[in-house]
DNA sequence: GTTGAGCGTT
């Protein structure tokens, strides 16, 4: 059976929801599964992926049919290591859907308005920390690595953006190794303002034109490049010879 | 190849 969190959510209107954190980045709703089961009847194992990567996120639902299982498990499994990590189970707080969970059973959706729906927001929320740890300089700086992650989330919004003029290929898992180097060069060329794939001069410390002092001037080449764009009415081929020619048809020499 | 706050999918 692992075909967890892969035909989304089966059943949780009768099924207490348990989150499992502090798990692995390897550790699977398999290898889950048999752990909690032997607790319990457990309904459904999910383990929340990044949709790029596709790796885990460090935690994982676990839901199971009676709450007294789920309890027992969370008792029983509750800092139990798994992988080499002592895993954390505690019944989850809020459903899919922002639903109000109470020790795993929902009880109804939470009001946005008003009510107290998820203060951490999960698209922002590591901005937030990040912030908030750099403005409180908080203690709870306990590590601080994951922001190589966090940049990939940040940028996801952006790169989704962009990639809507550019078709880009769903396949997000395949460019996602070198991604980030593509994304790095695409944007120092948008930078520079030119789209040329040749790299550019060897030696960026020295200026390519000693005459030119001022780059500014070069980036806004409005007085110039707009006066020789804007006369040319006469329509000039690109092959001027074939235009030029009296010959409709090139290749009807023979007619001709 | 990595990381470690924190609450979820077809």
């Amino acid at each position: 059976m692992s075909h967890f969190g892969r035909t989304g959510p089966p059943d949780i209107k009768d099924t207490f929801s348990l989150l499992v954190l502090n798990v692995t980045f390897r550790t699977t709703a398999d290898d889950l599964f048999p752990l909690f089961d032997k607790y319990g009847k457990v309904v459904d194992v999910f383990i929340p992926r990044d949709r790029r990567t596709g790796d885990s996120r460090g935690f994982a639902f676990v839901r199971y049919k009676y709450q007294d299982e789920a309890q027992k498990a969370v008792e029983k499994l509750d800092g139990r290591v798994v992988d080499g990590r002592e895993i954390m189970v505690r019944f989850a707080k809020y459903g899919p859907n922002a639903e109000r969970i109470d020790k795993g059973r929902i009880l109804e959706p939470v009001n946005r308005t008003g009510g107290r729906s998820r203060s951490r927001s999960p698209r922002s929320r590591h901005r937030d920390h990040y912030r908030d740890k750099d403005s409180k300089r908080r203690s709870r700086s306990r590590s601080g690595g994951r922001y190589d992650r966090d940049r990939y989330r940040g940028r996801d919004k952006d790169y989704r953006q962009r990639s809507r003029s550019r078709s880009r290929s769903p396949d997000y898992h395949k460019a996602r190794g070198r991604g980030k180097y593509d994304e790095e060069r695409r944007s120092r060329s948008r930078s520079h303002g030119s789209a040329s794939p040749v790299r550019r001069s060897p030696s960026p410390r020295r200026s390519p034109s000693p005459r030119r002092t001022t780059p500014s001037r070069d980036a806004s080449p409005d007085g110039r490049n707009r006066k020789e764009r804007s006369p040319t009415p006469k329509s000039v081929s690109p092959r001027g010879r074939r235009a030029g020619s009296r010959s409709p048809l090139p290749c009807s020499d023979a007619d001709d």
